[in-house]
DNA sequence: ATTTTCCCTACTGGAAAAATAGGGAATGAT
DNA sequence: ATCATTCCCTATTTTTCCAGTAGGGAAAAT
């Protein structure tokens, strides 16, 4: 199970918008520099950013990026959804349209638990509360344990 | 989030052994029709399955695979690590070589919390649960939840 | 008018995923 | 001993997608 650096940087890229205060705007070379992103790629994320809804642009002298929304009414799936499309997939499927077989046929609500659990932690968690490093207590619960951060 | 079609494969082909008597083996094209799986690539994930110490393989005319150790000793987890290593991972690294900076820094508390609830979904499954269709109460509870099922 | 910045399209290089091909080595049956 | 079967190994292909690049056009401020 792989998250894209596409997603990583988006989630990074609206990260450095919400530590902003509202109302101003942070060009995309700001937000490369500060987060060592390359400039011209993350200018992509950012206008899938913008499609989706998520964040408002401005051109010229004093332009840039913001957040269209309060950052505490947008998730961490969102943000994610928006650049990369379903947030699990299985070989490039969403768990419901799989078909199992034989043995293999409680795999597929076994998938959706799997999804089912990582919606429920991507899908609370909004960028304020990152960019505040305040995540909620059953997260906040789940990496604190120190066996979480053991290799294997 | 992707889990890609090795694992998919792997895990699956891994069910039909767990369906099997035990000691009597299954022939890699038999494996391959039951799922659906190409049968040239299967020999190769078979071939990681058994370097990785969950199959034993027998050669020759009653020849085939079979499980290496009892079906409810063997989790789905260890299965994907077999042949696609790491569970989860971000831009192709595991979270606890990742580094943020800025208001990004809980991003990384946050990844390892979504990985420990990974690891807990699948790491507590084993292949015998799954091949009689009897998943723990746990994870019944996520999938059997309507709202699991639903789209986005 | 000029500078700044977003915006759009295309495209490239490379790696990884997915699958294929062909033959060698062990095993059991005849 | 021979033969069919099946795993085993290496290499190659094919495809797909990820990550990043390039260049210029459109809008806004100064």
């Amino acid at each position: 199970m792989r998250i894209s650096a596409k997603a990583d940087y988006a989630v990074r890229a609206a990260l450095e918008l919400a530590a902003t205060e509202e109302d101003t705007s942070v060009k995309a070379e700001a937000i490369a520099a500060a987060q060592g992103i390359p400039h011209k790629f993350l200018e992509g994320i950012l206008g899938d950013l913008r499609r989706g809804g998520l964040v408002a642009s401005q051109r010229g002298g004093k332009g840039g990026y913001r957040l269209a929304r309060p950052a505490d009414t947008i998730s961490i799936a969102e943000v994610i959804r928006v650049v990369d499309g379903p947030l699990v997939s299985v070989r490039g499927v969403r768990p419901p349209e799989l078909s199992y077989c034989g043995p293999a046929e409680s795999l597929l609500p076994l998938w959706i638990a799997v999804r089912a659990n990582v919606r429920k932690i991507l899908g609370e968690v909004t960028l304020a509360e990152v960019a505040a490093a305040e995540l909620p207590g059953d997260v906040l619960g789940l990496a604190e344990d120190p066996e979480a951060w053991t290799n294997p």
